[in-house]
This record gives C-alpha cells, sequence and structure tokens, in this order.
DNA sequence: TTGTATGCGTTATCAT
DNA sequence: ATGATAACGCATACAA
C-alpha cells in the first residue's frame, strides 16, 4: 500500500525545507531552477497531490457545495442535481447530496451538519413539511453565519436569499389556455393542497385561464390530494362525480393515472377528454398516449443555481442584494392532447 | 452577520486556555465543575459547533463517501443513492455525489479530486465507457493507496474489493422461464451490447432458461442496441422482420417503447404478445398495461454499500479480504403478462 | 485543575 | 535562494 505522500515527506526524503518544497511546487521565482526541477520530479515521480482538507482549512473554502432536496428518487430533481453538477464540477466544486425526504427535521439536521464547516453554501428545494410548518429559522440561521443560500423551485419569501423558481403560475396559464383553445368546457384540476408553493401557482395559473375565457370556476372540479402519492381512491371518487372534458394535474403521475383511470372508463384520449401534466419526465414521453405537458427546465434551473451560488461564494463584497430568476416553463405538446 | 465561534474565541472572551475549552466541552473529567458549566453555558449561548474541516484534518477522517454513478436521472441509481445516504447519515457520513456521465475521463478526474483528501471511502458502479475500455488503473490507483472501495451493480473482476451486485442472470432466467411458463416460444431479447456487465449477465440467463427447456436458441430473435438510449430505427426493423409472442428487455425504457410499437401493430400485450422488462420504476408501474419487471432493490443495494464501506472504513485491521454480496431479484408480476 | 506544546498538511510572511 | 515560523481549528500528551 503506497501511502499519500505530503510536503514533508518530500522534505525529508529531500533534504530542504518544507517551504521550499511548497514553493517549488508552485513554481516559485524564489527557488533555483535546480532545486524546482528536482523537487517536481520527485513530487511527479510519488504522485503527489495536496490534501483538500488542508487546503480547505487554511483558506476557509471547501470547494465544496451543499444540495438539500426532498426527494432524489424524483425526475425533476435529478435533472436539477444534473444541472448543478454540470456547472460546479466545471467550476471546481464538488457536490454533497443531502436528502430531507420530504421531513423538516431532517431537513434542519442536514444543514447544520453542513454549515459547520463543510461546505462554501447551500442550494435547496424546500420538504413539504417545512412548507407546510412554514418555519425557516435554519434558513435564517445559515444566511445570518454568512453562508451563502439559493433557493430553487420549492422557495419562500420568509428568507432573504438568490432565488431561481419557474413560473408555475405561467405554466398552469399555458396549460389551461392550451385547453380552452380546444374547445374545452369542463377542465378538472388534480393538485395538492396549498402548502405547496408550486402547487398553489399553478392552480392560480390555472383560475387566471379560466375567468380570462369567461369560463366558470368550478371549485368542485379541482382536487386537492394532501400528498403527492397518487390517492387512488380519491381519484377514482373524484371521476365519477365528475363530468370533464379535459384535466390538467399538476405532475405527471397524477396525470397518467388518472389517464388511465379514464380509458379504463372506456374514454377516449384525446378525443374525449385532453390531458396536460406538469415534469417532462419519462413517463410523459412513455406514456400512451404520450403526453402533452408543461416542462420545467431542471438542468437549466440547476445550472442557474449553481452559477448564482458560486458567484455568491467567491465574491468579496458583503453587499446584501438578493435576485430571483424566474425561467419560464414551456409546452411540449404531444398526443394526450389535440393538435 | 454574526460569525462562527471557535475554541479560541471563547478561551479569549473566558480567559482561560484553548484547551481547557476543548476539555470542558467534551465534559473532561480534568475540568472543574465550575468552569465546564461556565464555558458550556457560555458555548451554547454561542452556538458554538466544532469545525468539520478541523476536525477532519485532525482525525484523518472526513466522515464523508464519495459516490461515483454514471447516471443520477435515472431510476435505478437514485434509489440506490437513496440507500446509501440512509444508512450513511444514520452512521454521521455525509455523501458526495458525482456523475460520471458514463464517461471514463469523467470518472477519473471524479476519482482524483475525492481522492486527495475529501473523502474516506468510494462506493461507485462504473460507466458503460470504463466497461468498453476495460482499464481500470484509477480504481487500482485508490485501493492501493488503502481508499476503501465499493462497486455495485456495475462491477469487474479486475479489481479487488467489496462488490454488491444482483445476480442478473438469475433476473434474466426467471423472466424467460416465466414467459416459457406461459407457453411461449418465440422469445426475442432487446438487449445492449455485451459490455455492459449486467446486460452480459442479463443475456446468459435468457439463454439458458431457453436451453434449459430445450426451445432452439434463435440469435436473430435477439437485438443488440450500441447504447442505453431508444433506438427507435433499430427496434422497428426488429419487429418487421421478427415474428415473436413474448419480448424481455434489459430495462423499462426498451419495454415500454417495443410495447407501444406493437400495440400500434394492432397487437394485444399480454393476450399476443407478453413484456418483460428490468428496473421496477415509475414506467412500469405506470405503462399500459402495466409491465412484469425484474425488480432489483436499488434501496436495498445501496444500504448494504454503505454498510460494508463504513465497516472497511472504520476498521482498524488491515487484512485484505473481500466480499461479494449478490442479491436476488425479484419478479413483480403485473399485467403484461398472463397470470 | 489548568495550561503548554505539538501536530494534522498547507501556505504566507518574514528572516537569513 | 532557502528556511524558520505562524496560522487555519481542534485534540491530546505532557507539564505545572
Amino acid at each position: 500500500m503506497k501511502t499519500k505522500i505530503t510536503l514533508k515527506d518530500i522534505a525529508r526524503e529531500l533534504e530542504v525545507s518544507i517551504s521550499t518544497v511548497s514553493k517549488a511546487l508552485k513554481n516559485s521565482e524564489e527557488i533555483s531552477r535546480d532545486t524546482k526541477e528536482k523537487i517536481q520530479a520527485f513530487a511527479k515521480l510519488y504522485n503527489y497531490k495536496p490534501n483538500n482538507i488542508a487546503i480547505s482549512l487554511k483558506n476557509k473554502r471547501t470547494k465544496n457545495i451543499g444540495v438539500v432536496i426532498p426527494d432524489i428518487v424524483h425526475h425533476f430533481f435529478t435533472t436539477v442535481i444534473r444541472g448543478i453538477e454540470k456547472y460546479a464540477n466545471a467550476k471546481g466544486y464538488n457536490v454533497i447530496v443531502c436528502l430531507s425526504e420530504e421531513s423538516f427535521d431532517k431537513e434542519v439536521i442536514n444543514m447544520e451538519m453542513l454549515a459547520n464547516g463543510s461546505i462554501d453554501g447551500f442550494i435547496m428545494s424546500l420538504s413539504s413539511e417545512t412548507q407546510a410548518k412554514n418555519d425557516y429559522n435554519h434558513l435564517k440561521e445559515v444566511t445570518e453565519q454568512g453562508i451563502p443560500l439559493v433557493l430553487f423551485d420549492r422557495v419562500t419569501n420568509e428568507v432573504d436569499c438568490d432565488k431561481v423558481i419557474i413560473d408555475d403560475e405561467l405554466g398552469g396559464y399555458m396549460a389551461t389556455k392550451k385547453l380552452i383553445d380546444e374547445g374545452r368546457k369542463k377542465i378538472a384540476l388534480i393538485t395538492t393542497d396549498d402548502y405547496l408553493s408550486v402547487s398553489k401557482a399553478r392552480a392560480e395559473g390555472y383560475r387566471k385561464a379560466l375567468l380570462e375565457s369567461n369560463l366558470s370556476l368550478d371549485e368542485s372540479k379541482i382536487l386537492k390530494l394532501s400528498t403527492m402519492e397518487v390517492d387512488e381512491k380519491s381519484i377514482r371518487h373524484f371521476f365519477n362525480n365528475q363530468e370533464v372534458d379535459a384535466v390538467l394535474c399538476v405532475n405527471e403521475v397524477f396525470t397518467v393515472f388518472s389517464m388511465r383511470l379514464l380509458q379504463e372508463k372506456g374514454l377516449n384520449i384525446p378525443k374525449d377528454v385532453s390531458f396536460i401534466g406538469f415534469t417532462n419526465g419519462l413517463l410523459s414521453e412513455f406514456a400512451n398516449p404520450r403526453l402533452t405537458v408543461v416542462a420545467q427546465h431542471g438542468e437549466k434551473m440547476g445550472e442557474i443555481s449553481a452559477q448564482m451560488l458560486i458567484e455568491k461564494v467567491e465574491s468579496e463584497n458583503e453587499e446584501e442584494t438578493f435576485q430571483t430568476k424566474i425561467l419560464e416553463p414551456t409546452l411540449v405538446v404531444r398526443d394526450s392532447t389535440i393538435n
């Protein structure tokens, strides 16, 4: 086992001082060509690489980014991570991923763990429990300590920091508008309880589009599920009691499940009923029929988040100026709507 | 901005030495009750937390695990990460995720970056390019440096280390057997080139089951795609030239895509053709019909990987004894086969 | 009971 | 041109 070599080891072997070695490896002008060559050759031979931890301690910079997300078995969040990774890696940063699993406590614990020197900044999306509790002290503490924070997708106005979101209201609006333009009159919305910021915004867009088109806003056509799991019973019950000619769902799973339900009832999609979902994932692409969806551009979101964070991390000035970037969603039209 | 407080700060404020503070906060018997209480109260008031980096440097233990995977927008890998996180977090470890994006070079760069002190050990799954190149020097270097390594799913015999795999051959066998038991005679296999260890093993199981049942092994019924992307043209061409009554695919996407193709041709699934895929993800659950699949138990795999790694990391003894854990896949029977 | 000194691996400042 | 020293934050063996 050839263990890692340190500056000290090189110094001892070559009978020079540690600082000489350090300078030589940085190609300092102070050191003579001869000794530089000797030291560099030796270092190369023994594959010397500076120890990241020591450098972190010295520089008070870890070159690590903490990413805290509610769920990783989830298409949207993984695309965001991919975007973060891409940008961060290019800038020499590593990404420490922590999962809150939608739990407030885990979110707090994870952040505290990372905040003690492990990372230079946070990129995160709030857990549903945190949004429900509306308690953001753990975020505030972090920012008060001067640790940069970027919130994405599931954000809150309660915390002053950089944010990256998509215009979910616009997404809801665009989708609903599309259904209206198809001539649909009885447009249902399947969503989650309002505590989830994104669901709320999407519902807002839905309402706006309906009102704008002078379609009545029928609250009984809105189904609010308490979690993001597919609640089969509620959905069945809903469709047994509602006549609809179009459905907007706040995620892929609700969409595909509902669609199948109506298909089993003998309805044709999109002839009898049109469907639009949120998230442009595998399900949308491979469902039958393929789904028309509002795409969220997660990878872009990740890249922008990372960019904003690293800028803050590396900027010297202390001026507290935060911005919120709003990305526009895109309607990807496929076969669950009429073209 | 209230910046982080250090032992030194506390020592200065309370006019004691740093070591006294350090000991007091560890509740050492050496320190008098009075000073302990005073120091602990002060520390609590100012929310003192030891700096992880300093501790890492001192202990030569980072409490970080490096996870290198080929792709994160991928159901199986995310379930594995979830399992790793779960176990690692419970043990006080953080997870640094790096993506090779199926590239050999990125895999090498990521590992080198992490190997310089950032992590205590690696958990990884090989990129397809690495498996194709059959070059594992970067892994060997890491293990020679004494850094523990656990390979999962996509592994190689070329490297001596702990491994966790599922019995892919058995999975292929079970699936094929199920199709044979249904009375299928013309069973196709849609897979990737052999360089992917898992695909190779699955194909082996397929062959074994056919031969065992005295069914002829017709190589023209095997379609090898060069990547994991859906190659629409090749698949269409294949089904235009092959008559089949059952199809086994090495992933979900191939399965759903092929199934749709045959459905468009007017065939009924599973009446005319049965389908079995690998990976029990969203697609399988929500496809139409719902897929019968070989489940890989990714989360379990992640937990076991983390457990094996942490055991090695924390064990003192140097004895090089490696083990390979083989998990059994499970056949999840749904509606794309006949029950 | 408290404090001093040393070291983890590196870099920067200040001698020599 | 080279080296000694201090510092990053913490822990610990050893002194007092």
